[in-house]
DNA sequence: TTTGACATGTAAGCCGTTACATGATTTA
DNA sequence: TAAATCATGTAACGGCTTACATGTCAAA
């Protein structure tokens, strides 16, 4: 009997992705950065070390490819443990609050460390991420539109549509005032002594 | 000489708090939930850690404070040392691409294993908990408004705010086709055998 | 009398990242 | 001939969380 909870969220997921079709460790490195990168990034070393444990707790079952012109791969394919699995923690698991850690508002935070040109350079380099990554999903979700059964994929580029447009709104917004401050204020290394 | 690179983040951001006033490890808990609650979470523990680390470094100070009816806590001070090396990460900090994971949107990517009534009790909850905290910021962000010398603050609240209202409007714009799709197709673990 | 605020830590342990390591094939 | 793609792993390490541990005082 394999356990099937304790394990951590990353494993589920790669789990998940496996089980829309069988693919090798590889291949599943693209496809995730792909389709869930946008909210749940995934490093290569952590795909490999987490489909050895799925494999190992019976929750996949791997094959070996030999193919032409590239390295023999191993195809991993979800079974029916593995799909139960699955199941129960998309059924149990709790959304809570997530864990977010924005190093951007933190400078934002202590910007009476920052000149006016430190300031502007921050949202000026913020805005610009944000537009490329909104302008981007866009394409995807307009790109996704056109086929059928892709409507949870596309949501959650949408999502993404909306965060970084989010951003976009709020730099507008506070632009002038975190300008006028950083203005109003010596740097904090420049004060006192 | 002490080392003040390859700190992991949450030191200079606990430096930081340190920094705006002389603080002991138990209101400086309360006092980061309040103020960088909102995008930068600090655990108690991680909190008493890392300041025993900042002073080890000699980045902090402690000091011995008797109290009538509390126990005597060590109030931490940053010192010269210590205002330059934050000074010197805030400079060099690239603020790079954040680190994301966000378990909602993993349960929305694979909604094809949900019922109508399971996807509809996942948006209602994720709406409600994002207006509770969208009104919670949008009401620090009044309040700080009032007062001077805010503005950086008040600017990390109105983030919150921006944040949590992209959420209510993508779950405005997505609910429909969220709950088509989910009612069109019957949960994964029904079809096929 | 029990809950909650105040106050401070230790210890264990996984999670996840970064760096190390290798090698074939294709394309520029 | 150099770089990029395909392909798979290991090892080290720190970060961070969770659980364990203790004690006073005030208020309900």
């Amino acid at each position: 009997m394999a356990r099937d909870s304790g394990l951590p969220a990353t494993a589920y997921v790669v789990l998940g992705l496996v089980s829309i079709r069988p693919v090798a460790g590889y291949a599943l490195m693209g496809f995730a950065e792909r389709s869930i990168g946008n909210f749940f990034p995934l490093t290569r070393s952590h795909i490999y070390s987490e489909l050895d444990r799925l494999r190992g707790l019976g929750f996949l079952a791997s094959t070996e490819v030999a193919q032409e012109n590239a390295p023999t791969k191993w195809v991993y394919e979800i079974t029916s443990e593995g799909r139960d699995a699955l199941q129960r923690w998309l059924d149990d698991t709790e959304v809570g609050e997530e864990r977010w850690r924005n190093l951007f508002l933190v400078r934002i935070f202590f910007g009476d460390h920052m000149s006016t040109e430190q300031m502007t350079g921050l949202l000026d380099g913020y805005e610009a991420a944000a537009r490329a990554r909104r302008d981007h999903l866009a394409a995807v979700a307009d790109w996704l539109a056109d086929r059928p059964g892709s409507v949870f994929r596309r949501s959650t580029a949408m999502f993404g549509v909306h965060r970084e447009q989010a951003k976009l709104d709020w730099v507008a917004e506070v632009r002038p005032m975190l300008l006028a401050a950083a203005a109003s204020g010596l740097p904090a290394h420049c004060q006192g002594g």
